[in-house]
DNA sequence: CATGAATGAGGTTTCATTCAT
DNA sequence: CATGAATGAAACCTCATTCAT
């Protein structure tokens, strides 16, 4: 079993950010190791002592981000709050994890236009995504109150959350080009994010 | 303008489609033109021929497929249809279409991960998005109508629609293992395509 | 299928030629591609053009060297011939061929300690040794004549050959500090190859 | 001359015989240190604490089997013995050798091709070779008997005799795919040292 | 005695591109 | 119009070795 030492794990970990921030911006083929190292200040030699590959650096790097989505809890989803601000507090958080984590959003969507096998290689242990579960309750809660509609089926009001929400990154440029609308912007990402509350809110309550 | 004989021309088409699929696959930076040549069973040399160079190849390949949207006519959009068929209809053909080009999927996400670069430096000649521009007559018409609310915005009705849907393409491979779902089985999208079609109707109907 | 310029084809013999010396003397692991291309005078890139690998250009230098064995055709193997001038001329004829060839022998060294791998990758068509052929017919004859002893096995009298022969080449160096005693010195070679010659004879003969 | 404590004794004829075993197997260019002590369980640092360098872990390495040679004390070369019971003998001890101790022809053979330099740097303090004193003798007595020719010379003997048996090992590979026989086979290696003997007794006899 | 950290040189291979015919 | 030859830079990775603790 390796061990590392306190120097060790610095270096390690200024690896593991600077390729976090890299593999995002570049992706997998995009991202030359020798860009790493020189941004991380560490010899090339380093990255095998730590990860192995690049390929296995990668991995790590997707992983790290990938269990942010922990952080996501959604404190604010209660069952008995007002279906209203529910959804109005979960659609803002979703924004602004999307905003605050734009790492986070490449590296996702990178690995999925590579058709998700390096998470499948980790095997990486998903931690049954605590915001889906919590949506659930409220979801049963709200249809069994009246508040929100028999049908609406959870799994893809969530599918809905996050489309609405990530589309505004994924297909940032193609879209702002097309509309003649800058979707970076602050402002309009506001106007966004209450569209789509309204549009949810509306799209589930009974 | 070059002009290019018969049997020219079908290499150089040759060679775009395989672009077209391998970029599609890949991206820009992981695919290699040996790779594309080889499967193209043509000369390397000619790539230079034809297009000048591997970004100006992948700009063509990109350009291609964006002009598909064109064909994304929408033609049952019509103002005086019932609120409750047009949003079917529209949805059902959004999905249709995704399904069906699955190589535009890929290229618009791997261009916005790339920042839209490629498209700046093309100055694509974007149609104006003619899904667009009937979107608006048709929201304007419910509007007056009163079948629609009048706070839609169209424009972010549309993202809202392309979002709901594409989202079930950019990220079907962690939302597949998120939710223990099949994102890909034809099953499952149909279910997709009602559950969004029905959460769009109610979401903006008066 | 790939075809070759006749300027092509004089650079890559040139490549195969420098490979054989380089592979013959220091063996696979031993021998860099840095070396070859640069005694070779030619780019480094062309090893992959012509070859594919490290590995093929290895197994093409092999392969070339191999058949020479075709070469040593024994011509004066003839059935009719006195015993005693057949295995006297084989043995010189051995050892001439082990003499001229260096390379032969290294390679041939070398792939044995690797357990015939690549030999084995290639499945090279052995032209069922020539050599051994023409010896079975010698040994028959000799036998029927009564002038070669009937437990003579051609196969092990082959190998028997091989190795007197030979030993002289694979264990040169260890040999010669053990016996004190040049074995690389042509004149102890010419008493050798009379020795071996009386020593086969002698052991086959009736 | 340095002293090491038990446990660290332990761990270098750990790191040694691990070497012994891989440089056999691979040769000096073919092995890394990384592979060495990994299957050594051995921080790398230990090499050079222990040996100074990868030339001398593989010349302690080369020496260690070398000295296995003075185990060949050929008891059985009596000069009273029937000369038939000795050849018989000395060849079969020779086989049982090669076949016990892979790793010393391996050593021994990867030594050769690369031109005996190791040895030469190490000036190994040779036994004098038992075995050839030994033979000296017997072939004395027999030719001083008359029941061995004059004319044999026992260095060439030697020679001989280590070619006819080596040879199974040195070219095992080349020869099985040549001839069609699986030298590697007990059963054909069984009748190889009856023909070696048989060849060399009525090689030798009067 | 022993460990993990670190290094610089060099290994094989792949890249997009240009040349010559 | 089309082909194979050729290139230099840079890719990922491995090497034997040294350092600091």
């Amino acid at each position: 079993m390796k061990t590392f030492t306190a120097k060790g794990e610095k270096a390690r970990q200024r690896l593991l950010d600077t390729a976090i921030r890299l593999f995002a911006e570049n992706g997998f083929a995009g991202t030359s190791l020798d860009e790493v190292v020189t941004d991380a200040q560490i010899n090339k030699r380093m990255v095998y002592h730590y990860f192995g590959s690049k390929e296995r650096l990668y991995q790590e790097a997707l992983s790290a981000e990938y269990r942010k989505l922990e952080t996501l809890e959604a404190k604010t989803l209660l069952p008995d709050d007002p279906i209203g601000k529910v959804v109005e507090d979960l659609v803002s958080a979703y924004f602004s994890f999307l905003q605050a984590n734009p790492e986070f959003v490449h590296l996702i969507l990178w690995e999925n236009l590579n058709k998700g096998r390096s998470l499948d290689a980790m095997e990486v242990q998903l931690s049954k995504s605590p915001l889906m579960e919590r949506l659930v309750e409220v979801v049963c809660a709200g249809q069994k109150k009246g508040t929100i509609r028999k049908e609406i089926d959870s799994r893809f009001l969530l599918i809905s959350l996050i489309g609405n929400c990530m589309v505004y990154y994924s297909n940032r440029f193609t879209l702002s080009r097309a509309l003649g609308l800058d979707l970076a912007d602050p402002k309009v990402l506001e106007c966004a994010s209450k569209a789509v509350a309204d549009m949810i809110l509306n799209g589930i309550k009974a």
